[in-house]
DNA sequence: GATCGGCCCTGCCCGC
DNA sequence: TGCGGGCAGGGCCGAT
């Protein structure tokens, strides 16, 4: 599924190809894929058209065209399989694609579209309202995310510790720190060599620090990896081709050794999903917190 | 207010 | 071969 760094290569191919391009017709295939649009999918379609891309932004797996002379912007979550293609405009639809976006020179030869293709439908688009910063409402109350430039570990640390729960749930509450996902949550676990059940409110600072700055690695490694061309047409976000897959130290590798130490990796049932980890490195603690 | 559990949704994969 | 069930997961919402 696409995480942070998946996200950030979208944003940057996005910002290559949409910046400075006007919206002449968006048609929406799937109600579900602008759900969160409240006012509807024909409301979604009438109010983007005409409307001229400014920037792309992102902040956690959260991306964002910004509109020009508005204080509006379309908001896009990719949820686990979503992904947003620049195609060649006429060529054959996606079995998934949920919302066409067209532009005023889309019609042109050689002339490109946006597709929202989504097979979960866990994903999605709207047209929201932005803050003074120009950061979209639903957005506002997330934190940053460990890549970016203001992100504060020692403040980050602190608030840790003030929290009364496990450290993964921590690591996932986006309140907290926006962008980790279960796998670089587990990732990061396992370079800090913490477990995912240590209580938030006994760790020292220097862990709390030291668990942040593993996700940060993790997901830097991740995006060097992932920072295609692009010049490329395509915009694409592919979970399952997963470049970092092969690079994962724990997650989805239950049963074989920890790169570390030689320990079988485990798996565990957690929040109604996987953790992983080295039960040798990442050995449970006293007094474990879900 | 903070914390936590359940649900949404669809395709793939495995076991019977 | 066909079918049913489990699994994947971020975010949202309601319960505690």
């Amino acid at each position: 599924m696409p995480e942070l760094p998946e996200v950030e290569v979208v944003r940057r191919g996005l910002e290559h190809w949409v910046t400075g391009r006007r919206f002449a017709a968006v048609e929406v295939t799937h109600p579900r894929a602008t759900r969160r649009h409240v006012a509807g999918a024909d409301d979604f379609s009438r109010r983007l058209r005409g409307r001229t891309v400014s920037g792309v932004h992102r902040r956690g797996k959260y991306l964002w065209l910004s509109l020009e002379g508005t204080d509006e912007a379309l908001l896009a979550h990719l949820g686990m399989s979503g992904q947003l293609l620049v195609q060649p405009a006429g060529s054959p639809d996606e079995v998934h694609l949920r919302v066409r976006l067209r532009f005023d020179d889309s019609d042109i030869p050689g002339g490109t579209e946006l597709r929202f293709v989504d097979q979960r439908t866990f994903g999605g688009l709207s047209l929201v309202s932005t803050d003074e910063h120009g950061l979209p409402l639903p957005v506002a109350h997330i934190a940053r995310d460990p890549l970016d430039e203001q992100f504060e570990d020692t403040t980050f640390a602190s608030a840790l510790r003030r929290r009364r729960t496990g450290l993964k749930r921590a690591l996932l509450d986006q309140s907290l720190v926006s962008g980790i996902g279960n796998i670089y949550a587990d990732e990061a676990l396992w370079r800090a060599r913490l477990h995912y059940a240590r209580p938030t409110d006994s760790m020292t600072r220097a862990q709390g620090s030291e668990v942040i700055a593993s996700a940060r690695a993790v997901m830097v490694e991740a995006l060097a990896r992932g920072g295609t061309s692009f010049d490329s047409l395509y915009v694409d976000v592919n979970g399952s081709s997963g470049y970092f897959e092969r690079d994962l130290a724990v997650y989805g590798r239950a049963g074989r050794p920890c790169l570390r130490c030689g320990a079988l990796v485990v798996r565990e049932p957690f929040m109604n999903r996987s953790s992983f980890r080295c039960p040798r490195c990442q050995p449970r603690p006293r007094r474990p917190r879900a």
